[in-house]
DNA sequence: CTGCGAGTATACCGACCGGTATGGTTACCT
DNA sequence: AGGTAACCATACCGGTCGGTATACTCGCAG
């Protein structure tokens, strides 16, 4: 169990799970650049934050922006994939040392220590998930960002199948994990973080013995 | 049990838990903006949408929009204000035959029902929940529209504990159905509904038999 | 008959949008 | 020495943004 995502020699067939797209190599300005973007586009969101906007906070110019990225649109894109490798690498640290927990109560370790990073990532950030925010903007297009979005999600689900080791089990578990990122902020509810990991034991207790 | 939400006719202490503003009086003008504004916020966004393409939508013009509603905002919110109305004449016009039902066994029933009504409320509906959508793009602001969407997930929140009758349990179900909402959208994944059904059964079979 | 609320039509405002053009300055590589 | 990639500065483009102003028509209630 757990062959997967968490280290970097893996052996498995990397080719059947989601993986995220490499980040590009950045110059110096550009890397000022997408660090700016990444501060706005997450606080005030994508639309509402424009490239000169962008380029001032960089201090730099919108033609060094355009020369380095082509478009808003890519640096939207990149931003969020930037942001997936933050979190992914947030996530994984946290999580390296449950590698060896094995037996039924290691699934539920490994589990609440998502949530654990979940709370730690989100602590000082106040505009819940990145990608949730940019696909509600953005919707079903062929918007590059969509495609980051989407990656994001399928990663998240597929970590969760692998904790758990059940496919079912790691659905159960990514929808309390999606809700809880928006009872947090859209419902203001703090208590949420505390009510998923209660959800977590539930469903992992019931392990076999739910409905058939 | 379930004396409260789901008939008019409510004896109890209503000012104990969340209400949704009443939707105001109309003109027959302002009744055509908020429907074309309803469509285009909900299908675009609401930054996406200008208040000139409402007006032409509406057939009328920008004056009459700013002579009902005052302000763009103001029609945002309303526009909010309408969905969560009609989102919960839909689930309780569905959920109103459950009334009766009783045993530990209506509880599973009347929260599959709201998983039902989700489902047909979202046949055609591409963009996911309109609240959480709104929040993506407004965020912790004082803007009028926010305050609906926190009274809209409070309204849930309180009809997952009523038709629960647990606290826990209610928490539990709400956090898996924001999470279908999003992993259906965002993620893409259509299996997301019938994951969170096998999901509700889980959390209501554990019902009393889960960790202290 | 008069006043008024509702609606239509059109023009206008300053600000900002994403994107482009021109031009010049470094620093490094061959 | 020459080329080139990276960068900074500034001005400009057409279009759209939320919001306002002016002027007119209609139906109705006093």
């Amino acid at each position: 169990m757990l062959r997967t995502l968490t280290t970097l020699d893996d052996t498995t067939p990397a080719a059947l799970r989601p993986v995220l797209a490499p980040l590009p190599p950045l110059t110096t300005a550009g890397a000022r650049l997408l660090d700016a973007a990444g501060s706005l586009f997450y606080e005030r969101g994508v639309r509402a934050v424009g490239v000169d906007l962008i380029a001032e906070t960089a201090g730099t110019t919108k033609k060094t922006l355009y020369d380095r990225f082509g478009s808003k649109d890519a640096l939207v894109a990149l931003y969020l994939l930037q942001r997936a490798h933050r979190w992914r690498e947030h996530l994984l640290a946290r999580l390296g040392g449950a590698d060896a927990l094995e037996g039924p109560a290691a699934a539920e370790t490994r589990v609440l220590l998502v949530f654990d990073a979940l709370q730690t990532w989100m602590g000082g950030q106040r505009r819940g998930c990145g990608f949730v925010n940019a696909y509600a903007e953005l919707g079903d297009t062929d918007h590059p960002a969509v495609a980051v979005v989407r990656a994001e999600k399928a990663w998240m689900r597929a970590l969760f199948d692998d904790l758990t080791g059940d496919a079912d089990l790691g659905a159960h578990v990514h929808l309390l994990y999606e809700g809880t990122l928006v009872v947090l902020t859209a419902g203001a509810d703090p208590s949420a973080a505390a009510q998923a990991r209660r959800g977590v034991r539930v469903a992992l207790a019931a392990r076999g013995t739910g409905p058939a």
